[in-house]
DNA sequence: CTGAAAGCGCTAACAG
DNA sequence: CTGTTAGCGCTTTCAG
């Protein structure tokens, strides 16, 4: 009953993490042909004759043959893998940008090794440690600021990297993004371009979003050249984006300001919050008080009146993103312009 | 001026995907110790004395050494990669199972190697082969229907996997979900003991959401089983969920069917498109019109009217998942509960 | 506590 | 067109 140590298993040990599994001499054997002919058919590389090519399809997929790219990636020095950190998955505009990513990839072959910092500069480095180790053949990582040690790893780790969703700043290599300070100063410019002078700001954590911080940044700057200043500011304390957020934030910065006549928001999703106040409590929109995004949220477009707010290319951002790292090429940076929607919020 | 062939490069090339990489030998000849000693050191495995211990930490260090996962992976025949399928990202409720999913795996130090397969069962089958040939140590995949293979491949493939979001059907192995059908029931359940019987339906595509299909079907049931039938209903032709597909929808729907008292959205998203084509025209809500969707989304329950709905535990769902999937264990099924949220919508 | 040696499963010359 | 032979960089016995 005992069998030769290297036959292919009848049906794997199910639970077994380490199951022995059936592998390319398998094949070659039971092909009766060698490995590099089985390797070449698999692989569709070199020229082989469509006899013993069918003979080896045929043993492949009667063992159930899955190539172990393990392997193959360490044997030829080139995997499919592309690592990509992000800081977070919750909010709607990462997952945008990876679909973008995802498209060009997967047309491409490749598998995205995905990290999540959690606007953590720590746990960033950590990951990008991490996944360098599985070394892909590229890296996407969202941001510009990094940690000194990241950034050294991203300069020596000897694979591409693009930087992705922010240009206002120095890339390591390839950067493709949008200038949140030219949105920042484009919001305002509008505001002030429509009358509004006595403006407030509700926002979120500024401190570990840091491209918020560059949108208000380019706000900030322009009132200034008008000799204005924000009146007053509402930083939400919850993490990332939120709803409820806007909400709350509204109620309180208005509370203490009433003679507000307008309101920019670090997204969309407070100022959707906001907005909701607004039309709970019966302040008149935009008469009364307006307000300003930026995401360009498709929901934000479709409520009873749609936000005014700036869009980014999200989608668009993370094709090019993709297909910059695996065309290669010279490091450069992309400035993937944005888009005012006028809206009806102010 | 020539180099030793085996010397750790200065600066790694870049744009060479191939440079060369310091390696563990490198490690090891600039410590002065053998390559097995720096391997006990680098994974804290096996004792070594202190001082040669540090002498390899420092030398790593020096060389900015990350070690190559893949070679340590084919060499161990244990990867700490963990694949999942899913099927789309831009959803709300994908991302929220993969934070939960990503906590889990990170504290765990796995990395996710993610493959989304659009709705397409055949996409999700060229995605399991090609996940699988990365030698996970795991396989997270979204429902519990795939093509004939895909499902042969999970059952052979030597380890464990966890169906997510769904338990309405036979698993592979283990699964962690919630009962779409019971939902539907309990939706209909919910409307008709407050009176409402005049009931129409907004969904998105039932083909490739299964899910979807399943509250549906739970949702026909009750009725049925009170001699009643939805009246109308109206197929969004947007891909996935959408606000947009809603506003339409009901528009189309009363366009129809002036008495409707009731509608059940497949999703939140088209229930709030609803709800906002119901404010922009002056439909009361519920007194002329009761609505209620699924998923209970953070907006929607920040609408000025909060949105009746059913929450599941999404993160919750991927912590177990993820929680499961590496503890190992027997095949189960684990039926996370949802949550019925009245609102104020009907 | 430490080193030498034998692979992990595959790819890539190199012969034939 | 096809088989043989070295590795890829690491882990893992097995001696010392």
């Amino acid at each position: 009953m005992s069998r030769a140590p290297d036959d292919p298993p009848a049906p794997p040990a199910k639970g077994d993490l380490h199951a022995m599994v059936t592998t390319l001499s398998h094949v070659a054997r039971r092909a009766g042909v060698g490995q590099s002919t089985v390797s070449r058919v698999l692989r569709n590389h070199g020229s082989v004759s469509q006899a013993t090519r069918e003979k080896i399809l045929k043993a492949a997929a009667d063992l159930h043959y899955v190539p172990n790219r393990i392997a193959g990636t360490l044997a030829s020095m080139t995997s499919k893998l592309v690592g990509i950190v992000i800081p977070s998955v919750g909010n709607t505009v990462v997952p945008e940008v990876l679909a973008g990513v995802n498209a060009v990839l997967e047309d491409a072959g490749f598998q995205p090794v995905i990290g999540v910092s959690n606007y953590d500069p720590q746990r960033e480095e950590m990951l990008i440690e991490s996944i360098l180790s599985w070394r892909p053949s590229g890296l996407l990582v969202a941001g510009l600021e990094h940690t000194e040690r990241a950034r050294g790893m991203l300069k020596g780790c000897g694979v591409r990297v693009v930087e992705m969703l922010d240009i206002d700043g120095a890339g390591v290599d390839m950067v493709v993004g949008t200038s949140h300070h030219a949105a920042g100063r484009a919001s305002a410019q509008y505001l002030l371009g429509r009358g509004y002078r006595r403006i407030g700001y509700v926002g979120h954590d500024i401190r570990s979003d840091l491209r918020a911080g560059k949108r208000l940044e380019g706000f900030r700057q322009v009132m200034a050249e008008q000799g204005l200043v924000i009146l007053d500011h509402e930083f939400s304390p919850h993490r990332g984006s939120s709803v409820e957020g806007g909400k709350i934030g509204v109620a309180a910065l208005l509370d203490r300001r009433k003679d507000l006549d307008a309101i920019y928001f670090s997204n969309d999703d407070l100022a959707i919050g906001g907005y909701f106040h607004c039309v709970e409590n019966g302040i008149s929109i935009p008469g009364q008080l307006a307000l300003f995004g930026y995401n360009g949220l498709d929901i934000a477009r479709l409520t009873p009146q749609p936000l005014s707010t700036i869009r980014s290319p999200r989608i668009a951002m993370g094709k090019s993103a993709a297909e910059l790292l695996l065309a290669g090429g010279p490091a450069q940076v992309v400035d993937m312009a944005f888009e005012l929607i006028p809206g009806a919020t102010s």
